[in-house]
DNA sequence: ACGTCTGCACCGACCAGTTGGTATGTTCCC
DNA sequence: GGGAACATACCAACTGGTCGGTGCAGACGT
């Protein structure tokens, strides 16, 4: 969308371990309990590195948001519930992939951009709009995928394929501030799939009355 | 739940005024960008009036959840959905109500303990404990309603009243998100109505195959 | 082939401002 | 007069950010 992250030269070793660093801290610690110095000692970079490759902690944060949309997008689009030939199953097997990436510690399965995005909105508008735009811009993906399943099953009354997709996501979100909210790792994984199921049945319900009623696409819980 | 709230006597003025401030500042910039010293300013209080009621920051911030927990109980309390005698007619309305609820700038709106837990659940186990009671709390005083509306319409397959209380949270707090990742005030607004109306229409569909089929209640959008 | 010149990646000591927190009053009500 | 409710002044620690410098890889003229 944005062409402004030419390939460049092979030579950028320290910005990246800064940049995987600041995807584990910042979901571990949030963006403001997140120092300099921290993303420097676990990158093993100093603070003029740091400030060599990032102009500011705000630039981090913006960078961190485009770096997390193209591994979750690198991840998205080659995972494989793009495989059915149905849409609407493809829209489903989405949902699933979800919920099996929901395991491990809570900071190993939220979102860093939804993370972010709830902290930063009102001090950060750059890093707001970064978080925004791999939001959104993963909720598109998503959208075509329903467009073609309405299309092809009928359009529930009263949606939209894009209010349905950026739904898909705000749900997802959802749960993993409940999540965040139990203390127990075992709690919190159940909690966010136990949501990841309640959408699935949302579009179950939504798809049914269209011309789906016939039970083939019964898969999983 | 925990009795550590006592009725304090009235002269608590400072307190309230620091606990005021807190609610309305740290859902504007977060908890972690929230200083002492702004808290005190906009409460006309000096640090030293701050430390005497509230012995560190954290301890301000536990307080700020239980606060929270109180003002939106007593609202929600007040509030007229409770009216219908029907408990499915109580589960829309409430719906409805919080759907009304969302108006104003963005940090008039979202929720103070979901904005916090989000941010402090791996720093602070004293306020992510206080968030939790208060977020499961309210998912309680629900889920009553829906218990109710299952015995009398039957209990939709595969969930039950608890899941389904806290996906309810879930969802408003992931529109909540989606709602500060876009800049715009108005788009904001509208995007966690859109969540809420999706919410609605779960509802709709999960309790349309029991005994309610009959679009007596088709009230709203 | 060779010195050197240039620019980039990175270093680490340092700084000024801010942070949460404290020690010591003062006021005022019971 | 004693304790609760504040105020004032202050501090040590830490914060993001700066700045002069270093090592090294390649360009370049000769």
């Amino acid at each position: 969308m944005s062409n402004d992250t030419p390939d460049k030269p092979v030579t950028e070793n320290a910005r990246i371990r800064l940049l995987n660093a600041a995807l584990r801290i910042i979901r571990e610690k949030g963006y403001g309990a997140t120092t300099v110095d921290e993303l420097c000692a676990a990158a093993g970079v100093t603070k003029g590195g740091f400030f060599h490759h990032f102009k500011s902690k705000e630039a981090l944060g913006v960078a961190a948001a485009q770096y997390w949309s193209e591994m979750t997008g690198g991840l998205f689009a080659s995972a494989p519930y793009h495989a059915p030939a149905d849409p609407l199953d493809r829209v489903m097997a989405y949902i699933d992939f979800r919920s099996e990436l929901i395991d491990g510690p809570v900071e190993g399965f939220t979102c860093l951009v939804g993370t972010m995005v709830q902290e930063v909105f009102g001090s950060s508008d750059a890093i707001r709009a970064a978080c925004a735009e791999s939001i959104f811009g993963h909720a598109a993906t998503l959208e075509a995928d329903i467009t073609q399943a309405m299309r092809l099953h009928g359009a529930p009354p009263g949606v939209t394929a894009a209010s349905l997709a950026q739904h898909t996501q705000a749900v997802l979100q959802g749960g993993f501030i409940l999540a965040k909210a139990t203390g127990d790792p075992d709690a919190a994984k159940a909690m966010a799939r136990d949501t990841a199921a309640h959408l699935k049945r949302y579009f179950r319900l939504l798809f049914a009355d269209t011309d789906r009623q016939d039970p083939t696409t019964r898969q999983g819980d």
